[in-house]
Parts: C-alpha cells; structure tokens; sequence
DNA sequence: CGGGATCCCTTAGGATACTG
DNA sequence: CAGTATCCTAAGGGATCCCG
C-alpha cells in the first residue's frame, strides 16, 4: 500500500490511505457491533473474496485498527481503540448512504450486523430522551435484534433463541422498514400496507419507534 | 459501477458504492472548500491521473454528488446539497486520520484546500465561544489562509495578495504545525523550537489558537 | 490554456480451488 | 476454521495527444 501513496500531507488522506481500500470500512462497520472471527467477517460480507479478506485484515492490523485476538479454541478480529474512532466516519457514511437507499437491488441481502449499524445510525438520541424507555424486539430477515432504548442510550443485541417476551412491541419487517424510518410511510400505513408486520405489544408503540428511529429523505438534487 | 455492488441493502454500503472509490472523497474534500474548476483540483491533487479526475467526476455527477455548472468563461464543478452533506463524512475522516499522521513523508505536500479542511476538523466549537473572537493568519507553504474565529463559528479564507494587517496574529509554519494542534508541543515550545514563526501579533495569541484548534493525539494501541 | 480523451502497462480485485 | 494459491479481469497510473 505504500506504493498507492496520495502524497499528501492531511488528516482526510491518512485516513483514507489506512481504511480507504475496497471492503476495509464494511469489515470495520461489522467489527464495530463486536469482535467476529474470520468466518463471521465472510458470512456477514458474502460476496468478498476471501483473499480480499485476509489481504485487509492484515493491513488493519498493520495500522492499528483491528487486532487479532486468540480464543479458547478459535480467534477472533477486532478493533483497537484507534478503530473503534471509526464509529463517527461509520455513522456519518450510513446516515449519509441512507438518504440514497432506492429499492433493494436484486440479490441485496441485509445482514445482523448491518442492521445493528443501521438502528443505531437512525437512532435520535434527542426524540428518545424524551420519550419513555422502551424494548423493541425487530424480526428482519432470518435474525431478530432487540433495541434497548433508555433516555439517549440505545443498546442493540442480536436475539438468539431467547424468550422473546419482554419487549414492549415486536414486529418483523424487511427491507421496507426503511420506508418508516425515512417516513415515507407512516405508522400507520406500514401496518395497513404490510410493511411492518406486529407480532407482540401495542401497534401503537410503532409511533414511537418512527419518532426514536429517523433519517431525513435525501434533499432534491 | 454498477458491477461493484457490494450486495447489501445499508446504507453505509450506500454511501461506499458512491463515493468509496479512490480519490473520490478527495474530491469531495476540495469541493466541500468551494467551486473548483477542473484544474483546480487537478493542481489540489497533483498525482491524480487525469483519466481517473475525469471519471470521478462524471460518476459523482450520475451519483447526484457533483454538479457541473457552466460559468462566464469555463465551467466549475460544484457540491450538490447532497453532496454537501458528505462534511461530517470528511470532518469525522480528517479528525481519525489525524491522529495517525506521524512525520510527513518525502514528496507529501499541503494545499490550501487540505489545510482549509484541517483547520476546520481541528476547530474546537466548544473551547472557542469561551474565548474571544480573534482572526488568524496561517502562512502555510506559498500560500496563506485567515481564520476568523466568533464565539462557535470558523469561517476560512484564502488570503491572496490582500493586506494582512488586519489579524491579530499572524505566523508562518510548515507540515509541524500539526504537533501544535495535537499538544505535543506546547504554543511556547513551538515558538522556540520554530515550528512556528509569529509574523505580527501578541506571541501570546498563540496559545489561544492551541486551545480553539486541537485534536487529541492517537490513543496507545 | 482549460478540459478533457487515448494508449499502454502495472497492479489490485474477483472467482474458485485447495491446504495446514 | 482459517486461511493460501492460482488464474483472470478490470481498474488505476503515467504519459501523451487532442480539441474548442
């Protein structure tokens, strides 16, 4: 990499230089939801080559910005405390991306980790601090998360096989969803045109979520 | 582009299939600076071949990012308001990649509008409406940039061959100027060691400038 | 002279197969 | 499970040339 140099002297260049490389932020943004290993990083990225990975990988940890970490049985990757600085540049790219969202492309899939950075992406620290503390339970494709919202915190947890009783509103959805948080669709509406599917808790609830989960549709260019 | 798909409906996914690909966010760098002209930003990036400028453009301009707006004589290239919206992208890349700017290497060089940007991801809001307002002038490399500072606000300016009487401090300095902003010198040592060089002014005005423009160096990994 | 287009070469990325 | 090895294609890099 040091021949692919920019040459020049600036805080934009170094670190497009160090995490700027094809895949290198999406492997940063499923290190930022937790420590994966190797495996995890090639399921939740299915379409990257597996040399690419273990290319990029290698050159994190030459920067700093991922660890390499040796388990019981097994090891796993993840970010330094220089990496996890990533999470502004992260939030900041989804919020921006999100606004381009059209409709699914054919073969898009949507990952837990992917969605984890989304919710936390659209999360309103500001709406939900003033509104009651509240535990969503979000079925999307094969996954659930659950959405610990309390005062301006928000906690994301993939949801195993655990009892799924505790939350104030569940609800399955799919890629749609992103019509509700850009408000394009209503609470209401999504519910009445099957965009969001209740299983548990008030409908009402949907309300809330809309206002604690929001991104601004993109300006007319 | 459209081959390049990363195959995942997010929104970071989003933004990197956009403006993921080499030398496009130093594109949007400059332009985020002002209207540049073609040339402008190949001289404010010297090593970027001019068929990948060309197709940059043309790409950021299909993404919606850039627009390209005829003008008296010539035309210029400028950010759409959605383009626009890429600043916290690049201010969050710029103060990341801050902290991993070590010694620049041979042949790096500084622009007016990398510096712009830099001053800009290293202005401290917060510590500047505690302090009164003040206007800089930082002599760079053959160029030189006034920063007006009032209450939380920056703006930058390049400074052509206007007076320069009016700044209450003026300096010169060079790529170090960087170990001012990052603490590891302090503004006296700096003055000393003659990492900067007061050209007009209170010499005490400096330490003012450390506090309204600082990023914290890189966290031990 | 600004604003590109073209050519040729080098290198990174992608697909797939294979191994400690 | 955690990667290499291989082969091929496509993108980037550098120089040069073109056109209004």
């Amino acid at each position: 990499m040091a021949a692919r140099n920019y040459g020049q002297y600036c805080g934009v260049v170094t670190a497009v230089e160090l995490v700027g490389e094809r895949w290198a932020l999406l492997i940063v943004r499923d290190l930022l939801v937790g420590a994966r290993r190797y495996s995890d990083l090639k399921n939740g990225l299915p379409r990257i080559p597996t040399n690419i990975l273990s290319t990029r990988l290698k050159e994190l940890q030459q920067a700093g910005v991922v660890r390499r970490v040796p388990l019981a049985h097994g090891l796993v990757y993840e970010l330094t405390e220089f990496g996890r600085g990533l999470e502004d540049v992260i939030l900041a790219l989804g919020r921006w991306g999100f606004q381009a969202m059209g409709e699914p492309d054919q073969g898009d899939i949507v990952t837990p980790d992917s969605m984890t950075i989304a919710f936390r992406t659209a999360f309103s620290p500001d709406a939900a601090s003033a509104l009651p503390s509240t535990v969503y339970d979000a079925h999307i494709a094969d996954f659930a998360l659950r959405l610990h919202v309390e005062s301006a915190d928000l906690r994301v947890l993939r949801l195993g096989t655990a009892p799924r009783g505790t939350a104030h509103l569940a609800f399955a959805s799919g890629p749609a969803l992103r019509k509700l948080i850009s408000g394009e669709v209503s609470p209401a509406d999504a519910i009445e045109q099957e965009v969001v599917h209740v299983l548990s808790g008030d409908p009402a609830l949907l309300g809330r979520f809309a206002e604690t989960f929001h991104l601004a549709a993109r300006p007319a260019a």
